[in-house]
DNA sequence: TTTCATGCAAATGATTTGCAGTGTT
DNA sequence: AACACTGCAAATCATTTGCATGAAA
């Protein structure tokens, strides 16, 4: 089970890299962390409307929030990003289809499937991306 | 090795499937075809300018094959889609982020890995889509 | 004070849509 | 003749940029 995120953790991070602690981050940061699933621009951009974000703004934040490995963009829908907050390892999405929730996971029998095929084609793998669309445990029971 | 697609094919599983076939679509299906890798909706465009195919029938077309199964969408480039002609079996792709290209790969232990992890947390897996970067066998020769 | 960050508004760029004319069946 | 398909131009919509102002270091 990866660990929790942390608001401070996150803004000393930030500025261990140089970027400094400015209200917006401060928001946005908070904001993400309390959220569970995952969120386009537009919605986060939307629930900070109370602390006046601009949208460019929520934009960059993200963008560097991705790089600095806080959020993980996702790309299951066409039209635009979305974000989910993500732990500290390498892992995978579980996004189901019907409720939005989007689920971690990190299995040893997957990295080592792909690292094996790589070696199989003779390719150098340096990053992978899975994504699994379905039905979540909890949706199942619903239906 | 997945077998290759012919135009034919693809031009008669369109009308079986109740569309029609078109100028546009034939330009469209035979360039896609011989094409190695992949590709824009705005490149695709330009290369069809010699027979004055427009924009919009280039979007509608590609989302047609899309659907047919003929051409995958990939979600490598953040600002638009990218699109590569597929096999007919299930695969997932080896991007090569020097040369760009694409590779299909399938492989049983991937599926397998994919397949127990979904059992293992209770999720009812559909589909998934994997995408791994890195170096192609080529380009590493050549560094 | 020196830089970095912000909000705004305008710009960009991919994709979509309305529509009247055209090609397929 | 029906009606799907097309090109065009205008419309959308997410994301980016230029810039003057405000806030952190």
């Amino acid at each position: 089970m990866p660990r929790q995120r942390d608001g401070e953790r996150v803004l000393r991070q930030l500025s261990a890299r140089g970027f400094r602690e400015t209200e917006a981050r401060r928001a946005i940061v908070e904001t993400i962390l309390h959220k569970d699933g995952q969120f386009t621009a537009r919605q986060l951009h939307e629930e900070l409307e109370p602390w006046d974000v601009g949208r460019a703004t929520v934009f960059r934040t993200l963008d560097l929030l991705v790089e600095l490995g806080v959020l993980n963009r996702l790309h299951t829908d066409e039209r635009c990003s979305s974000y989910v907050v993500c732990a500290d390892q390498h892992h995978h999405h579980l996004v189901c289809e019907r409720c939005g929730t989007v689920q971690e996971v990190s299995d040893p029998r997957i990295e080592r499937a792909v690292r094996a095929m790589a070696v199989d084609v003779g390719f150098r793998a340096r990053e992978h991306r899975l994504e699994i669309v379905g039905i979540c445990d909890q949706c199942q029971d619903v239906s």
